[in-house]
RNA sequence: GGAGACGUCGCAUAGUUCGGCCUAGUGCACCACCCUGCUAAGGUGGAGAGGGGUUUAAACUCCUCCGUGGGUUCAAAUCCCACCGUCUCCGCCA
């Protein structure tokens, strides 16, 4: 939900936003007529309510005669004041129809246009050569004996898979390093719940235009999440915070789910898409003026992970029209993937601004006493979808892989993953 | 899953019998000031959330909020219905 304030005193930058995220500038206009009708419907029906409540202690005062044609009098309101309440009722939710359907105004700086109009703001590490021909990571996830696909497929369906052996170890080690990465900057970690009511969820914002790539059960009216963003989001929710203090940052451990619904045949091969895997999420609160500031530091913190994974990647500024619709801006960094010559997402970490705050009632206190929305960011810190990028980017011709120094110690001192025989 | 009890402004509670004097009282904690020579005690005042109006702002004023949503009524914390949640006991269970 943005700001309505904003709204009434600078629709422009709001129209602005829209066209940069190719969406409808119309809708502020709309916006603008319903917040009009709103106000107007609201003092109509109170000044009436006010007037049927003084009736009515006249109603209890009187005696007699009086009294009945008080009566009749507060019979005849009572309906008008019941059809001027619903009027503003109508009013007041066309108004958060249109407004909560405005995406977040972007931050200056945000590039504008679809998908392809990122920009890339640097690239780090050098990229992945071999003097042999590169397996990719489904071969080596079969030969270290690290990634059952087929067996997921047997148990599950498409896109599920079995992290086997060293393969299970290899996640629980990236993502036990990314816990202590986050610890050693203050994170309070989280293991969340993986199934949330539709209010969190709608809060969110996965609702909106994604719904279908999201897991429902509808025997308990319940969500499947596909991050841990949704809870650590609603963990605060209709809560007063004190984010004044400094930030207050969580780190999530949990499993996702995705539908996928809309990408089918897209990366069918291996573990780069599929329905489950584990993440660990970064989540803060913070003042609204200190958002951007901790948004380069989530990053800085990505960059941090992936250079210890030792993995070439860039880091690019995502264009307004791929944001959803929560983000102000949106950073991603991509790893290189040495078999398929490309960039691949890694991590996403989005500055959501007040968007998502308002509209989950995350407030925190001014120094004048009054309550206002906090910011929120969110950011990736590992994801088993890692374990591409490392498998492929490390190994060497015989099929084996060399672990990464920093993960070492997560696997026992392990300095070589060799091929399972047999 | 079954039975019972309960849900009030940060916490604790009053109010619900029998609808109107509830503009929701009180205690604790909190904030400001006063008093007091000593981390105490006392006094005075303030203080919830959301939304309208007005305003440069403040002040002011009005409406809403007693778990949530409906209903009855001129009028609902109070009566009725549904739902959600908590607690106790029973059943089942990793």
């Amino acid at each position: 939900m943005i700001d309505p304030q904003l709204l009434r005193e600078n629709p422009e930058a709001i129209r602005t936003s829209q066209r940069a995220r190719g969406a409808s500038a119309d809708l502020v206009d709309a916006a603008l007529g319903a917040d009009i009708r709103r106000r107007s419907a609201i003092s109509e029906s109170e000044a009436l309510r006010a007037t049927q409540k003084s009736l009515g202690k006249k109603v209890a005062q009187a005696q007699g005669d009086d009294k009945a044609a008080l009566l009749a009098q507060a019979q005849e309101l009572a309906g008008r004041v019941k059809q001027l309440a619903q009027e503003a009722t109508d009013a007041e939710a066309e108004f958060t129809l249109i407004v909560g359907s405005l995406a977040n105004p972007i931050i200056e700086g945000v590039p504008a246009g679809g998908e392809e109009n990122f920009v890339t703001l640097r690239e780090v590490g050098s990229k992945a050569t071999f003097d042999f021909e590169p397996r990719d990571h489904v071969e080596l996830g079969e030969m270290l004996k690290a990634i059952d696909v087929t067996r997921g497929v047997k148990v599950s369906g498409s896109r599920f898979y079995f992290l086997t052996g060293i393969g299970a170890r290899l996640e629980l080690a990236l993502m036990n390093m990314a816990l202590d990465k986050a610890l050693a900057e203050g994170f309070t970690p989280l293991i969340t719940p993986t199934l949330v009511r539709p209010e969190i969820m709608r809060g969110t914002g996965f609702l909106g235009e994604h719904a279908d790539e999201v897991y429902y059960l509808p025997a308990d009216d319940l969500y499947l999440t596909g991050t841990s963003e949704v809870a650590l989001a609603g963990f605060h929710s209709d809560e007063i915070l004190d984010v004044a203090a400094g930030p207050m940052r969580y780190a999530g451990w949990s499993t996702c789910y995705r539908r996928e619904a809309g990408s089918a045949g897209k990366d069918n091969r291996g573990i780069l898409r599929v329905h489950q895997f584990n993440k660990l999420e970064m989540f803060t609160y913070v003042l609204p003026e200190e958002a951007e500031a901790e948004h380069d530091r989530l990053v800085a913190w990505q960059e941090a992970m992936l250079q210890a994974c030792e993995l070439s990647y860039r880091v690019i500024d995502v264009a307004a029209g791929d944001l959803g619709s929560s983000a102000a801006r949106k950073y991603d960094i991509e790893a290189w993937v040495p078999t398929q010559g490309a960039y691949r997402e890694l991590t996403s970490t989005s500055n959501c601004t007040t968007y998502q705050a308002r509209r989950l009632d995350i407030r925190y206190r001014t120094e004048s006493g009054k309550t206002a929305p906090v910011a929120t960011l969110n950011g990736t810190l590992a994801t088993t979808r890692w374990l591409v990028a490392i498998l492929e980017t490390h190994q060497q011709e015989d099929g084996s892989v060399r672990v990464p120094v920093a993960l070492r110690p997560y696997l026992g001192g392990l300095e070589v993953i060799e091929p399972v025989r047999r």
